[in-house]
Parts: C-alpha cells; sequence; structure tokens
RNA sequence: GGGCAGAUACCCAAGCGGUCAACGGGGACAGACUGUAAAUCUGUUGGCUCCGGCCUUCGAAGGUUCGAAUCCUUCUCUGCCCA
C-alpha cells in the first residue's frame, strides 16, 4: 500500500489550480487529504471520438497529483454511456456509438494518457470500464435509480432549459445520462471526482446518489474550462482543441490560433507557470507588451508537456519559418502527377480545394501561387516539380 | 386521441408562384493589414463549363401550373396547446 502525502503545497495546488468549483467546499475537502488517508479519485472520459484531447489532459494534471500525493487515482473509460449519447454542451441530441465503434476508440487511450499518467509501479492509475456494471443492471435497477431525482431537478440544468426555451426536443432517455454516470461514482464506491466545469451536473448526480446510497460525501473539483474570459469565441470553437495525434506543429498552430484572451488561462490550464510567473505575463500584457511572445511560450509549453521537448523546439522553429517568414516550408506533401495536367486539377486532386469550382475561385481572388509566384488565370497549367500554394499555409508538391 | 405550428445549403435563419443557387448571421476559405494562423476591414462560400450557359438542391413521394422552396394531396419527423 502506498503511503500518502500531505504536502501542503500540493494539496494547495490540487484545490486551487484552475479550479472552478469544489463540492462541498474546498475547507472540507483539504480537511480530509490533510488526513492522510487513502482516498479513491477518478476521471471518466467519454470515448465518443479516438483520440484524447487537451481537454482530457487538463484533468489527467490534477490525477497525476492525486495519484504523487498517493492517492488511488482511476480513469474511467465510459463504454456503455457512449452508446447512449451524452447530452452536454450539445444543443441537440448526440448520436449514440455502436459498441464496436467505442471499443475501437478505447484501445488507445490507455497509451495517449502513459504520457502523464503513470500505469505501472505500486500505485497504478486503475482502468475501468462502466459497461461493467451498467450492463449489468436491469429495468428494475434504472427504476430505482431514477426515483432518487425529479424530473425538476433534470430540467434544472441550463442546456435543457435552453432547449425548451428554443422548443427543441429533449428525450427521456437524455435524462438517464446523469443517473449512469452517478451511479459510476457508487459502483466504483470513489472518495472524490474531477472533472470540467461542463459537467458537474453529472458529477453532482453522483455526490446525491453517494450520499443516498452509501452516506458518503464524494467530493467533487471541477476544473476551469479553457475559452476565452470574454467568451467570445471559444464556447463552441472546440474546433481548434487540440488532439493528442495531431503533429507537433499542428498542436503549436493551434495554440497560436488562441485569441490573446486565452493566454492566461492557458497558462493556468496548462504548464506548471506559478501562479506569480502567470501573474507578471498578465501585467506586462496589459501594460502592452506584444502577446504575441507569451502565446509562443505558452505554444511550445504545451507541445512540450504533451509530446517532448525536442518536439516542441522543432514546432517553434517550424512556426517562425512558415507562418512568421512565409518561408517553403522543409516538407510539404507531394501530389504524385503524370506529367502536366490544369492548375485548377491539381489543386482538386492534392486536396487543397474541395472542387473544381472552388479551385477557380480562389484562383481568380489571387490566392493561389506556384513556385512562389500569384497565378490569376484558372487556365494555368502546371506539371512536375512546382509547388503550388494556397492562401498562407497550404502547400503541394507536384512530383 | 384532438387542435395548431414547423422541416430551407456545414450550422442558425429569411423567402411564401416567376427577377431564387435562394436575404442575413455564424463557421470555413482567400485578400489587405499586422504582432501570428489574434483583432479589424474586404471578397468568396452547390457542382460542371468550350465562360455562352448547363445540371442538381429548399423533409419524402405524387399533383396543379407555361413556370413551385413557395399552391394542393399523402407520408415521415419535430415542437406547442388540449385530453
Amino acid at each position: 500500500m502506498p503511503k500518502v502525502s500531505t504536502d501542503a503545497k500540493k494539496i494547495d495546488w490540487l484545490l486551487n489550480r484552475a479550479v472552478e468549483n469544489v463540492y462541498p467546499s474546498k475547507a472540507e475537502v483539504k480537511k480530509l487529504l490533510q488526513k492522510g488517508e487513502r482516498l479513491t479519485v477518478y476521471f471518466g472520459i467519454d470515448p465518443t471520438g479516438p483520440t484524447l484531447h487537451l481537454g482530457h489532459f487538463i484533468n489527467f494534471r490534477r490525477l497525476a497529483l492525486f495519484q504523487e500525493l498517493g492517492h488511488k487515482v482511476i480513469l474511467l473509460i465510459g463504454d456503455f454511456t457512449a452508446t447512449i449519447g451524452d447530452p452536454t454542451d450539445k444543443a441537440a441530441v448526440r448520436k449514440p456509438l455502436t459498441r464496436e465503434e467505442v471499443l475501437a476508440n478505447c484501445k488507445l487511450y490507455k497509451d495517449q494518457a502513459a504520457q502523464v499518467l503513470d500505469f505501472k509501479g505500486s500505485n497504478a492509475v486503475e482502468l475501468k470500464f462502466n459497461s461493467e456494471w451498467l450492463g449489468k443492471m436491469n429495468f428494475a435497477d434504472v427504476l430505482d435509480l431514477a426515483s432518487h431525482f425529479t424530473v425538476q431537478q433534470m430540467l434544472e440544468r441550463d442546456m435543457f432549459q435552453t432547449r425548451l426555451k428554443d422548443g427543441k426536443p429533449i428525450h427521456v432517455h437524455e435524462f438517464m445520462y446523469p443517473l449512469m454516470q452517478g451511479y459510476d461514482s457508487v459502483a466504483m464506491d470513489v472518495d472524490g471526482e474531477v472533472g470540467g466545469n461542463d459537467q458537474t451536473f453529472n458529477m453532482l448526480a453522483g455526490r446525491t446518489l453517494m450520499k443516498q446510497l452509501k452516506n458518503k460525501d464524494k467530493f467533487v473539483i471541477t476544473n476551469e474550462l479553457l475559452v476565452d474570459p470574454t467568451g467570445k469565441k471559444m464556447g463552441k470553437s472546440e474546433g481548434n482543441m487540440i488532439a493528442l495525434t495531431d503533429a507537433p506543429e499542428d498542436m503549436y498552430g493551434k495554440v497560436m490560433s488562441w485569441t490573446d484572451g486565452m493566454i492566461v488561462p492557458g497558462f493556468r490550464l496548462c504548464t506548471d507557470a506559478s501562479d506569480e510567473e502567470i501573474k507578471k505575463i498578465e501585467t506586462a500584457m496589459k501594460k502592452g507588451e506584444n502577446p504575441m511572445t507569451y502565446k509562443r511560450d505558452l505554444a511550445k509549453r504545451v507541445v512540450a508537456w504533451l509530446v517532448g521537448e525536442k518536439e516542441a523546439d522543432q514546432a517553434a522553429e517550424h512556426f517562425t519559418n512558415v507562418h512568421q517568414k512565409h518561408a517553403t516550408p522543409d516538407e510539404i506533401p507531394e501530389l504524385k502527377v503524370k506529367d502536366r495536367m490544369s492548375l485548377v486539377d491539381a489543386l482538386v486532386a492534392s486536396g487543397l480545394c474541395s472542387s473544381k469550382s472552388d479551385a477557380r475561385r480562389q484562383i481568380e481572388q489571387g490566392g493561389v501561387k506556384v513556385d512562389d509566384e500569384v497565378v490569376k488565370d484558372p487556365n494555368t497549367n502546371v506539371r512536375k516539380g512546382f509547388v503550388i500554394q494556397k492562401g498562407k499555409r497550404h502547400f503541394v508538391k507536384l512530383v
């Protein structure tokens, strides 16, 4: 049995760094952690996509620290839940995945998570699947679970309210999701859970069930979400959420494309920078210092964290060359061609443009370069050896 | 079960017999500018084209009409109200 540490600094970090809320309260959880008893904490992943992303890793950071302190950490794969479809944060119903899809997605998670969590040793992170208990429940069990909540409680959720207001459908099975997630806590008999702020409702359902079924006060720590504080752009644009399978240059680039307002939250959520350091950055930018410098620093740290130092350096260099100096990148995608073909066809064949019409438009608007020269005639022909560029950052070489 | 509304491009959302490939917003792409792929401004955003046009789209299938996203019928799905 690993020894449990009560390191004040670490506990402080756990409860404050990038934390949105702590239930029942920071003070109580702090007291609990200071007792030095070994606790069980978990984080649930909804296996709807094939890869983990930055959002998961933000939670892993907190888990890793729990692990470091000697607590038992469970990584739960919501393989059962994913077949139902989680309504969280979606205006519409998410379509359920098939079992096969879910299992395929799960496959790589462990490897990806191993980047920051320890799956070996005496205090290894335990991987669990909620189909283990949820798959065994019968209708009577489900009814019993459901009896612990009221429809009004379910409807409290923001997004249900929104949908009601907008006249959008709310399906009955969507009420089941918090129940299932809540029951996970009971089945694993955990002491606490961490998760994104957007999961608060589901996690609190677990608290309710835990109290009623096991008379246990499960704690919940919710993370800040990585969004622009002005709320302007990020809410829905998870499009530039960084996936673990992204190339390091892409990760770097995605951070650079975050709005300036995300720099400070980014440091708080994704780096080990001390609070003082972050404060300094904040004031410096307020005084008018170029945010780009800090964003580049952040981008590099994020890549280093997710992939490695070396890759981070390379990604930074790549960015300087391609985006700031506008140099042609060293490695550009290649397209095999017979000999000569029309520029339009080449653009479509390489995937740079989605259709011939699109290609023509791009050319006519001056968005296409061949061997560094803007080409405005859509009837231009190209042949082997030419480098075609669309916009600032899309290249293809004909070979 | 009854009544009433609705289904439009990637998303939201106008249009309600011809001038509709379909207003506007978001997103995306491009251009200018810059501090970067930020912000701002501008343009583009169904497909094909011998650049004359041609073809396919407005929940589905039929119908009326010289002509339909627009009118009619049936069907599917959704919301609201009543029971």
